[in-house]
DNA sequence: GAATGTATGTCAGACTTCTGACATGAGTCA
DNA sequence: TGACTCATGTCAGAAGTCTGACATACATTC
């Protein structure tokens, strides 16, 4: 179970560490969502609409991480059943701008409270300047990873 | 597209930038990937096995962070693919032990400098410190997370 | 020794997400 | 005006992952 001595040295690669805690992340926001019925997709999708009024379905799956025809099934989904609405026809070029219905936004409250409540458990031992920390380090990481994207900038 | 002012700051969660950063590395590690034929789950399992061989498939599953039955779809096909092997029957118990085979090995060694090259680009521009910082960090909010996994410890 | 609890490997089906493809509309530029 | 590029919404099919279920094997307890 412990290293083998090999050397890629897996225990200590912040790659490794990362996916490691963005998955307990996500298991943890399952665990409060699943009794609301509620999966991550779908409560992320609604706290971008509740946030930003007015996102387009391309907007909401890049927000989410998704991809735009992923998000196009869950916003089919949730407009069949009365949590979003949007437009039948586009007032300029083909995008469609969502919004919550009440009935969107009063599922949402539920699930904000449990999502902050899942937050805050993860920030709990940390001071405010490791909590600066971490989101500056984040952020250096997302822009390094996103800069060179496959071509190099020369 | 910028805040609405509504009060939820998304911008400023934490949850939602490691949320973003793992996105951003798990995109940086398929895009190496995919010229090799190989998936982000592919690369984790025979990684995990030169590091630590002779684990088992609930082993690699919980090491890749999915479940076993996944990790299982995957195993058959790697195993009838000729990169790894498992002895027909269990010695002790039902536990199967994983081997790369010579030609795992070698389908790794491409993939393991490709990531490798991910994770530097994803380190640059932060200090030692920084670095080090950050794992501590990643580390707290593991713990945090999975320290009340839903029970009260009380 | 028997009962119980826990962990494993595996099969089957359902669900989610993805890749590929197409048509449409806006912006740019000659 | 026309050609070109880019972004969007959407459909269809493929691939990956998950939940549920079952049989089996070990460890603990009585």
């Amino acid at each position: 179970m412990s290293q083998n001595g090999v050397g890629v040295d897996l225990d200590k690669s912040l790659g490794y560490l990362l996916k490691e805690a963005s998955s307990a992340l996500r298991a943890a926001m399952e665990e409060v969502l699943r009794p609301l019925g509620m999966s991550v997709t779908h409560y992320s999708c609604l706290e971008l609409l509740a946030q930003r009024p007015g996102l387009s379905n391309s907007e909401l799956a890049r927000g989410a991480f998704v991809t735009r025809q992923s998000m196009n099934v869950l916003l089919q989904a949730l407009e069949r059943d009365g949590y979003v609405t949007r437009p039948a026809e586009a007032r300029v070029g083909k995008v469609l701008p969502a919004q919550l219905t009440p009935r969107g936004r009063r599922s949402l409250e539920k699930a904000t409270v449990a999502v902050r409540s899942v937050e805050v458990r993860m920030l709990a031992g940390m001071t405010e300047t490791e909590q600066s920390g971490a989101f500056r380090i984040l952020q250096s990481m997302i822009h390094s990873l996103r800069d060179g994207d496959g071509d190099d900038g020369a």
